[in-house]
DNA sequence: TTAAATTAAATTGTGCACAAGTTAATGTGG
DNA sequence: CCACATTAACTTGTGCACAATTTAATTTAA
């Protein structure tokens, strides 16, 4: 049981660091890390939102979260801004910089696949596995 | 392709990270982190061992290495010495301490299972798909 | 209405990851 | 033999993660 070998948890872990390394080239290019263009992944869903709906959506909490909003503010592609209607909350909006980086963004998931030299019907079973028990981690607690 | 939804990596992402919190538990009552704990697994199965062998086996650098060694020779699990026969290559070795927490950390990988509710059938079917592209990242590179 | 509880975000401190550069020891070709 | 390259580990600096605490605003309940 103790063996690297017969963990399941250590190839997760390798492939979670992995695939941030295959982002790596694309996003410098961007000149965003991986954290922040999932930051920016759903911004351009829905803009703008509150550090607690970003929060919940990629299970992070404000202590990750104010210092890369205040890293991607500093690279001017969103503004922070305190809610009038409540005081303590902050929104989150994209600036016309973070709007425009969406097209710039639009070839990297094809480039990560063809980077990661997988197929698209080995990823979709890689996700339904893995997402099959991130729910089931989701509906307990 | 740029929604969070019909991402791949994301789900891996947030599945590693809950691993490790479902271990930190555990973890936190031998005193390590999940990196640390790794290490020592890889050390249970061979000791002593080169930071470069066990950098390869975890696919870590000593700039990662070297900090979290520093920590484990502070706990009194391990012990860092430079070969004599080569002065560039430190050896780690296990302390008693390092070994007999073996004994303790025997019963984690169940108690992780149990904690993270799955089958140990779908930990197999994860751990294949997984390990299948991971493969395929180290013979390309 | 106001004291207590709750909430949102920020702050502080620790520990990875990892790029880039440094230091010192060992190998190697001329 | 010795300059040069290589190697192993260390160091430095940046950016997550996350626990724990703090601050300030809002809600609630007596």
């Amino acid at each position: 049981m103790l063996k690297l070998k017969s963990q399941v948890c250590f190839p997760i872990y390798a492939l979670s660091r992995e695939i941030t390394s295959t982002y790596r080239p694309f996003l410098d290019e961007l000149d965003i890390t991986y954290p922040q263009y999932l930051v920016m992944m759903v911004l351009w869903e829905e803009d703008p939102q509150t550090v607690n709906q970003i929060g919940h959506k990629l299970d992070l909490d404000s202590g990750t979260l104010t210092p890369l909003l205040k890293r991607l503010q500093a690279k001017e592609l969103i503004s922070r801004k305190r809610k009038s209607c409540d005081e303590r909350v902050v929104e989150i909006s994209l600036t016309p910089a973070g709007k425009n980086l969406e097209k710039a963004a639009e070839q990297v998931p094809l480039k990560v696949m063809e980077a990661m030299n997988v197929t698209a019907e080995e990823l979709q079973e890689l996700k339904d596995v893995v997402t099959k028990i991130l729910n089931k981690q989701r509906t307990r607690v």
